[in-house]
DNA sequence: ATGGCAAAGTAGCTTTGA
């Protein structure tokens, strides 16, 4: 099986693209999408099932949204995180063929000293924490999204001059879901230097390869070592009118 | 030092993103 993560940036300029993305990737059972920024009575339920999907959404006007879109059955879904009370609509969670699905759109933070930055090292808490229980309950499970951090030095490009995604607390959070048990399976396999998931809409940045690596995928150990390949598809991101950020696919055994 | 691009809401522009 795989799985697979794509910040859309509005689902509503997007949903073309994705339901072709998915047919040119039958292998995909479930792709988690980030930013579909729709309120759910106007989201594309229809037009997602009548293409032969399942589809779990949560969403609001304008920003943030989470869906995911599979090929088997969705149980046990359930939005955001349990006892953390949040307005913004950024997790969504459902097992599929066995595995536990947990899609998220991790805060952006906008500045170091900006509310939504200590906004978003409280979110990251909260996530930990709470999924170290679903750990528990779950032996193959993956967290896939849009976590708006670059792990390493190596997942921003030269240029990167923003302390933003790649500050220190920031990138212990990203640690300590390292640290209770997840891997990153991008990093299981030999990679090409300068691999990337977002660039920016600004100044050709993607013709110069000047991007992130933001988007990921972790496992659970059970799971990782079940994985045998994930792959940045930097193709969506020529399409006319792309994502600034481009799909994440891991294959599983 | 600044804006640069795209999307949304809403009707000329601001806010947000990363």
């Amino acid at each position: 099986m795989q799985l697979a993560t794509w910040n859309v940036n509005s689902l509503k300029i997007r949903l073309p693209q994705v339901l072709d993305w998915l047919t040119t990737h039958p292998e995909v059972t479930a792709l988690c999408l980030q930013e579909t920024k729709m309120d759910d009575p106007v989201f594309p339920r229809e037009a997602i099932e009548a293409a032969g999907f399942r589809v779990a959404f949560a969403g609001q006007k304008t920003y943030n949204g989470v869906a995911i879109i599979a090929r088997d059955e969705l149980d046990e879904v359930i939005v955001n995180i349990p006892g953390f009370p949040d307005e913004q609509k950024r997790v969504i969670s459902a097992t599929i063929a066995g595995v536990r699905v947990v899609c998220a759109y991790i805060p952006n933070g906008q500045a170091l000293d900006s509310d939504k930055y200590q906004y978003k090292l409280a979110w990251l808490d909260a996530l930990s924490t709470w999924l170290a229980g679903e750990q528990l309950r779950f032996a193959r499970l993956a967290l896939l999204g849009d976590y708006n951090i670059a792990p390493e030095d190596r997942d921003a490009h030269a240029k990167w001059s923003d302390p933003l995604l790649v500050s220190p607390p920031e990138r212990a959070a990203f640690q300590r879901l390292l640290d209770q048990g997840f891997s990153d399976v991008f990093r299981q396999f030999e990679q090409a230097e300068k691999s990337f998931s977002w660039w920016d809409y600004r100044g050709f940045s993607f013709k110069k390869n000047a991007g992130l690596r933001i988007d990921h995928i972790l496992a659970t150990s059970e799971l990782a070592s079940r994985c045998r390949s994930c792959v940045i598809d930097v193709e969506p991101r020529r399409h006319e009118r792309p994502s600034d950020h481009t799909p994440v696919i891991a294959s599983f055994e």
